[in-house]
DNA sequence: CTGGTCTCCTGATCGC
DNA sequence: TGCGATCAGGAGACCA
């Protein structure tokens, strides 16, 4: 499930691959995975009800169609050359100039992007080219260009030993990708965002904790307060801040708000180092497993023993959310 | 406006 | 061996 670490080590793994590079063709396979300029839909959910529209089949025979669904190239950086790949919270955007030559706008290509949102088991992944003749892949983990959660893939220009092709992979399919056709759109679609978790310090926590009646786990994971949080560093951030789980948030006083913001910014910047957390789907965009899963203190050991104190770890939902803290190390 | 609940989706796992 | 139930959860829609 990528959170901030994950997305981060996605970025890190895919600008060396796409930076510099011309998007020669893109292909969309699902229809309901992009959300295009105009498209009523706000955020990043997928229309209510659209699955069904666009497959009146059963669901025993829906299957992803066999050709690409239309779509405006461009919305997919198709004749774009990639400038950046950026990151705020959990969104990757892929910033594209060009294509070059766009009627009216002779000379300076205009910039866009496309904003990706993984979900809970989305992936990019750049392929080797025998994955991507859909050859299966040797490489335990790698991704198959063939496989029916594959619902978008980018063919790029050659360049000497780098992959040729990315595709974008969610079996779940609660991950989606956003057409920003400006990088006004791009700055106005992240403001909605709080803060990037990597960079929060005590007072701008403070600031978005202190008129919340939430519980603080619930603030954290709200990512109007705060990008790039989900449950396993919430919980992790938490332990190593001696807060618990279920405290209101306006009542966690301003130290202790600058504690929990140290250790957000303590436990991520350690899982980006370890490469993010695998716990069953995740791989960065050379299909690699993160390492940061056998350092977790907390996060799926409830019953077990406390790494701190050696009490017995307690589990129960909080905002909606298997939630694992020490009672004794957290109050 | 706020916070809590429902919903989307597939695959792994478990009990029988 | 198969099969239904359960769980995982990011985040928008919805509702009190």
């Amino acid at each position: 499930m990528p959170e901030l670490p994950e997305v981060e080590t996605i970025r890190r793994t895919l600008a060396p691959v796409l930076v510099g590079r011309r998007i020669l063709a893109a292909a969309l396979l699902r229809r309901d995975v992009l959300i295009a300029p105009g498209d009523p839909r706000g955020g990043f959910s997928r229309q209510r009800g659209a699955t069904r529209r666009d497959h009146p089949a059963s669901d025993a025979t829906r299957v992803r169609p066999a050709r690409p669904v239309p779509v405006a190239p461009v919305d997919l950086l198709e004749g774009c050359t990639v400038t950046d790949v950026l990151r705020r919270g959990k969104q990757l955007a892929i910033v594209g100039a060009g294509p070059a030559g766009t009627p009216g706008r002779a000379r300076e290509p205009s910039s866009r992007a496309l904003v990706v949102q993984l979900g809970m088991t989305g992936a990019l992944e750049a392929l080797a080219p025998g994955a991507a003749n859909g050859e299966h892949a040797r490489r335990a983990g790698a991704a198959d260009a063939a496989s029916p959660h594959v619902h978008a893939r980018w063919e790029l220009e050659p360049a000497r030993g780098r992959p040729g092709t990315m595709v974008f992979i969610d079996p779940r399919r609660f991950g989606c990708l956003r057409a920003v056709p400006t990088l006004a759109d791009l700055d106005a679609l992240w403001s909605s965002l709080g803060p990037d978790a990597l960079e929060i310090d005590g007072p701008r926590l403070w600031e978005a904790l202190r008129g919340s009646r939430r519980p603080v786990k619930a603030a954290l994971l709200d990512q109007a307060v705060l990008a790039g949080v989900g449950n396993i560093y919430a919980d992790e951030a938490l332990f190593r801040a001696g807060v618990p789980p279920r405290k209101l948030a306006a009542r966690l006083g301003p130290r202790r708000a600058a504690d929990l913001a140290a250790a957000v910014r303590g436990v991520l910047a350690e899982a980006v180092e370890a490469r993010g957390s695998t716990l069953r789907d995740y791989r960065d965009a050379a299909g690699r497993a993160g390492e940061f899963q056998s350092r977790h203190a907390v996060y799926g050991r409830g019953g077990e023993a406390c790494t701190r104190c050696g009490g017995v770890l307690r589990s129960a939902v909080v905002a909606q959310r298997t939630t694992v803290w020490c009672p004794r190390c957290q109050r």
